[in-house]
DNA sequence: GCCAACGTTGGC
DNA sequence: GCCAACGTTGGC
């Protein structure tokens, strides 16, 4: 099971929007590298929700419950969008800091292209995100 | 608000 | 097909 990174800008949309919504539609992905990582997800694999410019932290696990479709918002239909629904929330957020400083993440997708909005998250990077959710 | 990173566009 | 110009994202 594959896991991966979404950004949201939370005052667009937040991980507690989600968790109102029940599910969401992940569109609007309009780069060729995250989109790929859309196209790659499976039906319950798990995400990571990172709050870009406000919070910048990771603060809530989400799973995949539809993959790849096109994208309703795109009237080109090159790009397609994927359905989300929230898991949980994390006991405290990690933050984009706390990732920077730990040695484990240094090749995480994310850290060494900050500008992908998906992204994918190794096993072993994972467990050391959702460690540090738990630890002080 | 600024700037670095990076993707896209368009002229040649 | 190259590359300069421009736009967008996102951290600081």
């Amino acid at each position: 099971m594959a896991g991966w990174l979404v950004k949201s800008e939370p005052n667009t949309y937040s991980f507690e929007d989600l968790q109102k919504d029940g599910r969401t539609v992940w569109d609007g992905v309009r780069n060729n590298a995250a989109a790929l990582h859309l196209r790659a997800m499976k039906l319950g694999d798990e995400v990571l929700f990172y709050h870009s410019q406000e919070g910048l932290a990771v603060v809530g696990v989400a799973r995949v419950s539809r993959e790849a479709f096109p994208d309703p918002s795109d009237p080109s239909a090159r790009f397609v969008a994927v359905e989300l629904e929230p898991v949980r929330a994390l006991e405290r957020p990690v933050t984009l800091a706390a990732m920077k400083a730990n040695p484990a993440l240094a090749d995480m997708a994310m850290l060494r292209q900050s500008r992908l909005s998906v992204s994918p998250v190794k096993a072993d990077e994972w467990a050391a995100i959702l460690q540090m959710a738990r630890a002080g």
